[in-house]
DNA sequence: TTGTATGCGTTATCAT
DNA sequence: ATGATAACGCATACAA
């Protein structure tokens, strides 16, 4: 391994110039920094990150925290996250929770141990006065989630006005009775319990009083909303329209529309969140609300990048809005 | 930040005997063990991971290359390779080549600086021999790839196998008018070829010639599945079946299919590769090849840790067997 | 503008 | 079985 030391031998100069030059630091004069440019492009140098790293200064490394990869809105994250990551000469230290308290906790303690320099949570499993003890160790910065009575900064996008659009458009096209899953449950704080409250406000503002047996809790996949489906064709009084929180679970409660011969729109109108690719693959297409998912990954990097620089500076929290893609299924 | 020395002070012993401790050294009175122990508790001590990196000894960081994480059959592997390397200690570093050659060189950089202990590559975009001279600086794992005329050893799949089942499970159903498509270029190296192989021998084995018109390269997307069809409905003399290559390939076969009223798998069949979940959602459900993406991800992690430990011992090239799914497309 | 010396936290070598 | 010390590669305070 070439180190500073042979650069500093090859050019005849000390191993402090050789790392002014490295440094980009001002004064020095233009034949000693070329001196040292070219002996390190001769050698082949590149610093060792591990030094600079002990010695203090490196700061290089971000980790994300998912709950599962394999879900498509947080591949589509990531590879957001990535990408300006990249173009920001940060690496990426990726993680999944899977919903798991000891897992997360886990990752975020390679903060204490220096192994990376923030961290962007897309998921939150342990409660808030824990996450926020781990703050004092480096910056943590909320992407698509947030917690109550906590400074720890947050992206996200504006769940509730989503779920209000989404609900208003299915008023809009005649239904009242209106079906509304979540994949929270309901009650608790963070990102679902903003979509409850635009779907009330909607109902609000239309007239309309919210049937308790037409909300659906903790639903999350394909299965999900099949299992929604059935449970909707058993009851006596039958809303004519789903608002399904993800596309996952549009896509279930369709499949299985289809199975047992309900036609949509008309047999059932169907709504979707996150305008996956699956949105476009579905018979009919889905009508759905799209998350600017790219821009929420641009902006927890950029973010973070801030609060990693000068470590007292807080970004603003950031509020994305949501926009309504009509398709077929409603 | 709590030090080594901190500990040594509280417990009244010497760096070295911490060190020793930690390290789990023979030759420590329990007493002594016990002791440090003790002050390591109580003061909530971290080794720096920076500090044993730079003296050499720490390895706990793998790299991956993928060409995007968006693709699902990527996200599935990284989903087994991030939870197979948490159950060993590894963190584990993404990237996304995003087919860049350029890309994928500043990633494979990551093993000179030490930043990374060794890397998967799930994909290739530079020459052998570049890729070769990396090995100098660390090890390097194919995983679902590899190359011709190298050491590097590769976990892979047997995708002549998984043509081979899928054009012979076509021909048993009757067909011999099969079009093919093939991700590569037909003539290059890789899986891609793997594949050909496998569809040439399924046909030779049936006495069918193969007819060039047939074969489609370069095919990834939905869309390039819908122009795929589009195509072959123009032609005279036109296939009966389509072997896909890829799960997306074949929805789009379908979704043109569909809205051309051509019936599946009266009209045409179709057979995809991978089972990814979106298999099972299209109309009717897709018949496929199945991938052990999770055994994959494994497999290539423990090698990996292998050539980790000691930078020697190579681990065996690995060939895993995959599986007809047969629903209802064909 | 440049060089010397020191320390970051850890582990290996050499004593004892 | 334990301790003192040097070294890993780098960046800085201090000197010159």
């Amino acid at each position: 391994m070439v180190t500073i030391s042979d650069v500093a031998k090859r050019s005849g100069l000390s191993k402090s110039t050789v790392s002014r030059v490295i440094n980009n630091h001002p004064y020095i004069s233009k034949e000693k920094r070329e001196l040292v440019q070219k002996a390190m492009d001769e050698l082949g140098y590149y610093p060792n990150p591990a030094a600079r790293r002990l010695r203090g200064h490196l700061k290089s490394t971000i980790g994300v925290i998912v709950p599962r990869i394999i879900n498509p809105f947080f591949s589509y994250l990531v590879n957001s996250i990535e990408q300006t990551a990249y173009q920001n000469n940060f690496q990426v230290l990726i993680f999944q929770s899977n919903e798991n308290k000891e897992k997360e906790l886990s990752f975020l303690n390679l903060l204490k141990t220096r192994q990376i320099d923030g961290v962007i949570m897309t998921s939150i499993e342990n409660d808030a006065e824990i996450i926020h003890s781990y703050t004092q160790y480096g910056p943590i910065l909320f992407c698509n989630e947030y917690l109550n009575n906590t400074d720890v900064p947050s992206i996200r996008v504006d769940q509730s006005q989503g779920a209000y659009i989404g609900i208003k458009h299915l008023i809009e096209k005649g239904h009242t009775k209106i079906a509304y899953c979540t994949g929270g449950l309901f009650a608790e704080d963070g990102k679902d319990k903003d979509r409850n409250q635009g779907y009330q406000k909607a109902l609000n503002e239309a007239g309309i009083s919210l049937n308790p047996n037409w909300i659906f809790i903790d639903q999350h996949s394909i299965e999900d909303g099949k299992s929604v489906l059935k449970q909707i064709l058993t009851m006596d009084n039958c809303p004519t329209a789903i608002f399904t929180g993800s596309d996952e679970v549009a896509a279930g409660v369709m499949i299985e529309a289809n199975d047992q011969g309900v036609p949509i729109p008309n047999g059932i109108a169907v709504i979707g969140f996150d305008d996956q690719p699956l949105a476009e693959m579905l018979h009919p297409k889905l009508t759905t609300i799209k998350q600017p998912i790219s821009l929420l990954g641009e902006k927890a990097v950029e973010g973070l990048a801030l609060m990693m620089q000068k470590n007292n500076t807080m970004p603003e929290n950031i509020k994305l809005p949501v926009e309504l893609i009509t398709r077929k299924s409603t």
